[in-house]
DNA sequence: GCCCAGGGAATCG
DNA sequence: CGATTCCATGGG
């Protein structure tokens, strides 16, 4: 992978290949939005930035080498080997039939509370109102950076009351978020310290909070915290595991179950 | 009105 | 234990 200055921007290339819209809208995240020009506009580590698909790889506006190489490097997953991987997982044919309709999904690297957050408010829900109620938060609560806003910080929400977060709309999932904010801001849930733990052992720290299960915590744990090898279990997983692997999963998916889970997830939601 | 949506907690046998 | 019910909101 290197990285170069363009006349347009800052360019990652040589790092594979890259379906940019799938996967910013595959329900890995909830917060990238489209512009005309066919580019997307997001806001991570308290950074906005533009990003596009080029001929050789992703084009970044608006932003600077120090957050390409810090932020954004990371946060798109362009280090990991995605062909070698996909060309393991291509052994199971539901797998290389996506793989070869959509090309690669790459598994995001984002804020572990907006994550939290964001897959609490998942529960029961569909994934445009998913958006509106996170857009609402940060729109409420969040930090003004360039043209968007940051996902609002634990100690921000931490000071909320359950009337504070009525305009959101979330129903039940109120107190939820309330508690994810109060035992990180408080310390009693530290991402970093999570990270280092056992994959059973960093489910479990997440699910002391109100709201989260193994579902909610699985999706934090995959999709913000590098745990690569989780296997989000929601309503469309569990129909499409009984149905196309109704007797276990292939044990060559192991070391990359999340990004065999987010291609099935993907067919799922296309079948509809 | 009905059913469904990237679940989880409380309650009941 | 497993199974059922309720939770709040909005779109089709």
């Amino acid at each position: 992978m290197d990285i170069i200055k363009t006349k347009n921007g800052i360019e990652a290339v040589s790092f594979g290949d890259i379906n940019l819209p799938l996967t910013l809208d595959c329900g890995q995240c909830f917060r990238w939005e489209n512009c005309p020009d066919g580019s997307f506009f997001g806001t991570a580590y308290n950074k906005s930035v533009k990003v596009r698909r080029t001929e050789n790889g992703l084009l970044f506006e608006n932003t600077n080498m120090h957050d390409v190489e810090n932020i954004w490097v990371k946060y798109f997953d362009l280090e990991y080997d995605y062909e070698n991987t996909l060309k393991r997982l291509s052994q199971d044919s539901i797998i290389k039939e996506e793989y070869a309709k959509y090309g690669t999904i790459r598994i995001l690297n984002q804020e572990p509370f907006e994550t939290l957050c964001s897959f609490i408010i998942s529960a029961c829900n569909n994934i445009p109102r998913i958006k509106g109620i996170v857009k609402r938060l940060c729109e409420a609560y969040g930090d003004k950076e360039g043209e968007a806003y940051t996902f609002p910080s634990a100690e921000t929400l931490a000071m909320k009351t359950p009337e504070d977060l009525d305009f959101l709309r979330a129903g039940y999932r109120v107190p939820y978020i309330l508690d994810a904010a109060r035992k990180t801001a408080e310390g009693e849930i530290d991402f970093e310290y999570i990270k280092t733990l056992e994959i059973e052992k960093a489910r479990y720290e997440l699910m002391k909070i109100k709201g989260v299960g193994k579902k909610v915590a699985d999706c934090t744990l995959l999709f913000s915290l590098g745990f690569r090898d989780c296997f989000p279990v929601d309503r469309h997983i569990a129909r499409a595991v009984s149905e196309y692997y109704p007797d276990g999963l292939p044990k060559y998916f192991s070391s990359d179950m999340g990004l065999s889970q987010q291609y099935i997830f993907n067919k799922c939601i296309n079948i509809q």
